[in-house]
DNA sequence: CCGAATCCAAAGCGATACTG
DNA sequence: CAGTATCGCTTTGGATTCGG
């Protein structure tokens, strides 16, 4: 394996998550709120359809981004982020003032 | 718009381009090489299709990321980086220091 | 050498309805 | 509340071929 495929699969692994659709956005909510709930996240997103939600949770779950915590006296349930997650922030911050910046929106 | 709808759109404007894939190793190559054709970045690559290379290469030109210079006295032409797209490496190189420490791969 | 054109398979995503 | 099931459209990207 070379250098440059090393640092090929580095990269994937990050655009794997911050690639998908609504995955950048969720991660910020939890940057304000730090525990969200299922239905917080689908009225804070606007528009996402609850199948894809769970696609999303269920992939940042995965990978170690978030935790979900199931309240055993109720049906509901949290989701935090971890500390790996929390690293992914001033990614995000990172390509939010490199668009403000260099975008003319 | 709320904030949350700006930061949004924000973010949307750099996952366009890293999003993609190909894009954020064909942006690496740039940083090593400064000025790169069109089969070099085949080569480099190696696997990606002319149709697909075509593609990234008018999106990134489309978005300022790189510039194209047709050489008159051949067909040869050369993409290089601009500053928009320069200003991109770093945020690549977080996202492969973020992956290699916490991936185990 | 640098792509564009065509064709096609796979994945992504949304709408909606439904369940524990 | 927290999801899952089904369906079908839309987008993406690969293979291949051809042209300037």
């Amino acid at each position: 394996m070379t250098v440059a495929e090393k640092t090929i699969g580095c990269v994937k692994a990050a655009t794997d998550i911050l690639g998908d659709k609504w995955t950048p956005q969720l991660l910020r909510f939890f940057a304000n709120e730090e525990s969200l709930r299922f239905c917080q996240l689908q009225d804070l997103v606007g528009g996402i359809n609850p199948r894809t939600l769970s696609a999303r949770l269920t992939h940042l779950e995965t990978a170690g981004i978030i935790e979900k915590t199931t309240n055993e006296s109720s049906t509901r349930c949290d989701y935090r982020l971890t500390k790996k997650g929390t690293a992914l922030l001033p990614i995000i911050r990172d390509m939010e003032r490199w668009s403000s910046h260099y975008e003319t929106v």
